[in-house]
DNA sequence: GTCTATATACGGATAGAC
DNA sequence: GTCTATCCGTATATAGAC
């Protein structure tokens, strides 16, 4: 395992080749990327992917790999904090993720699309398994919160609000976008405000009645 | 434009090849089937699908913008109607749109993902630009309330989250039901659950502070 | 390691028999 | 209208020169 600079002066061919494979196959896709897309995005020849990858599939499953590996990793310190309210916690979860979907606002549909088209493989890959999620310090909280006010709705329901409401929004950017007129800076701008409104709206979901 | 009985005992070798199309397409999305595999699923000939349809290309086409006008179409009635109030309108297009998408989930993630394949394309077919939807009954009504209870955050966020709650579920279906081990049958009863949830929400939503 | 040239496979489309 | 056989472009993958 070589040690890595924080910022990379001369990225190596391997990880240039690996981070235009990471733009275009993010923008459309296993299907439809070609690897002499790849190979153009890079600067090199369509040759040396196959030198480093083998194969466009063993290239793509490195690129998911990491994708999920983002969405996944970082969550885990988050949601088994004791230190932290359950409040605070839904607070850090969609500030830290609208901060990495505004800089990359295509992985979701991605990430999504290939899961559709192959469930098996990738939650395989994943493997977080091992962790019980009823132990999580965030699903001690979350019976504690829904006890004390009387909260009866499954509360898968309530994760996927959240999901949604942090998700969404970049999932149907090009419509959104097109219905409203907005420009990307605009629309950022939106992604900006909801860090501080989705908490609150999370909050008044769960007490209504 | 020929009648068609509700009921079809026998579709016309043309609709049988459209339908399979649109279930391949649905589930694979266009770069990723081929038309071996709808002409597999057609029961029929590979040869027949140019013989009817010219190109790959032209056959979906067709059946995305089927799917457009199944999203698009129904909604007009019921958000221009004069004669209901909001509440009453969100309602409507909560139930009809789980409704819809309980029948076809695929839809969501098929219609999003090619238009972001290519955004342009998709968005001149559809041509529903004529509507000014500042004039929109349901716009008027939405000012009115906003008005009266001194709600402040701009509207597209409330529109986002109503499309997210509803949306959503059935985009991340293979990873909720895989996270949660929920069966169909036990996700789609949470779906129906929703139909009544979500209006509640979306009021909590939109009075809190 | 990186390139050019090429083998091989696959997929969309068509010709032509029935 | 429907089929079988086939053409032809394109995409992945590899061989081999440098």
């Amino acid at each position: 395992m070589k040690k890595k600079p924080e910022i990379e002066i001369s990225a190596s061919t391997e990880d240039k080749i690996k981070e235009a494979a990471r733009v275009v196959f993010t923008r459309k896709g296993y299907a439809a990327t070609r690897t002499r897309d790849i190979a153009e995005e890079s600067g090199f020849n369509l040759a040396l992917i196959n030198y480093y990858f083998r194969s466009k599939e063993k290239l793509f499953d490195i690129i998911m790999l990491e994708h999920l590996q983002l969405f996944i990793h970082s969550i885990m310190g988050t949601v088994n904090d004791p230190g932290t309210s359950l409040q605070e916690k839904i607070e850090a979860l969609v500030s830290h993720y609208i901060d990495m979907l505004v800089k990359n606002p295509n992985i979701p549909l991605f990430v999504l699309n290939e899961i559709n088209a192959d469930p098996q493989k990738l939650i395989e890959k994943i493997g977080v398994q091992g962790v019980n999620r009823k132990e999580l310090v965030i699903a001690k909280q979350w019976r504690a919160f829904a006890a004390a006010n009387k909260i009866a709705v499954n509360p898968v329901h309530m994760l996927m609000n959240v999901v949604a409401l942090i998700i969404f929004p970049f999932v149907g950017s090009p419509v959104i976008r097109n219905r409203t007129g907005l420009s990307m800076e605009q629309f950022n701008a939106l992604m900006e405000e909801r860090k501080k409104l989705i908490p609150v709206w999370i909050n008044a979901m769960m007490l209504s009645k």
